[in-house]
DNA sequence: AGTCTTACCTACCAGTAGGTAAGGAGTCAA
DNA sequence: TTGACTCCTTACCTACTGGTAGGTAAGACT
């Protein structure tokens, strides 16, 4: 299974994903066609299915990437050698990234769908918050016995308030257009929940 | 204009937005159909059409009057007589209501297809946003001369981000059908936005 | 009485949704 | 050189999308 590239091109399955990636992200799930994503790559809506017999495999497909790719950012974050609050300051600036694409989380965009969406995306999407959970979960207590940060309340609560309102902030953020509106929420929110002393609302994330 | 009503039931284009209204929130705007509607109401796809030309203005009636119903809300707890803290608590249990339905507040919902919509709808809903932060400033700002709240920063941007943290955390909240998830991020959120001494973290919303 | 309006209907439209069947061109190893 | 494999094509399918045309029954207005 060497996956040995036929020509100079990216294989063409993952072009079909960074297409799917982006429309979702900008459009929702239900707001794209196959027909969008063979006009984009110039290539028929058939070929789409070779490599995705459906929609469904492609969204699961979609969201596996995506939370891959998270999951190796947050491994660079913890080798990164900054303290706990450093942690959660390069935590949100992935949403500020993804914010500065013009774009929406796809998983914060898949559960605004998700009653819409077939099973195994919708397991996808409470896997992907589960693991940002564990690992903000993870940062907070170690950050908490160094001394490094001090909040209330249980760590598990305090991550999942950093997840909801960092996706709230990037879904009302978008419409404005406005990512200074995104770090102004993403800073309070950290030093509110998560200051050691100096209460710096101040702090550029980035 | 008396409006005599022929039967019983409600009028026809009430019962149309009820039950749209209730579609966007579930599904989002491009998760149902007029044919969803029609079926449901028991009335023919055509008859949709004569009460609202297209599903462009079923959107914009849809948002006015969800705007509408906020505004009633924001002014009943205005003379509710409670104090700062108790008016926010008000406000975030407008959002828990929301949540108990099983549904995503309209407006909010509709930001994550913001760039799908007819610029009419995408302007009625930033129109929404601002008016709850405009309301939510004038709480704050009040609530910090009268010293029942402190915060940092200035009320404007503490509105924004006590806005975007509950559409985060009903956003969240709704996949995993926890109610009690959405108020602990909600009661997190407000105490250590705007809490005047004792950050009272098990206080209740409801 | 006649006319206008309201509120609905059936039947239909062009366009698009996701999906399928069958086959052709290029590459490869035997 | 044959056959298998990969990746793509054309040509189609059915179901459904929002929307329209034309009609009808019943009440209100004059």
């Amino acid at each position: 299974m060497a996956q040995i590239q036929k020509r100079g091109d990216a294989d063409t399955a993952s072009r079909i994903l960074d297409i799917a990636e982006r429309l979702v992200q900008v459009r929702g799930f239900n707001g794209f066609s196959y027909a969008d994503i063979a006009s984009e790559l110039k290539i028929s809506k058939a070929s789409l299915h070779y490599h995705f017999p459906g929609k469904a495999e492609l969204g699961d497909t979609l969201i596996g990437r995506y939370a891959g790719r998270f999951t190796d950012a947050l491994a660079a974050i913890d080798t990164s050698g900054e303290d706990a609050r450093g942690k959660l300051e390069a935590y949100a600036s992935i949403y500020a990234d993804v914010l500065r694409d013009r774009r929406m989380c796809l998983c914060g965009m898949l559960a605004a769908e998700y009653d819409t969406l077939p099973k195994p995306m919708q397991d996808a999407i409470i896997d992907f918050f589960d693991q940002n959970e564990v690992w903000l979960t993870s940062v907070l207590e170690r950050g908490q016995e160094e001394g490094a940060l001090r909040f209330s309340g249980s760590a598990g609560d305090a991550a999942q308030t950093i997840v909801s309102g960092l996706e709230g902030a990037l879904l009302i953020a978008r419409p404005y257009g406005d990512v200074a509106r995104f770090e102004a929420a993403a800073t309070r929110l950290l030093s509110s929940l998560a200051s050691a002393a100096a209460p710096d609302t101040t702090a550029a994330i980035t």
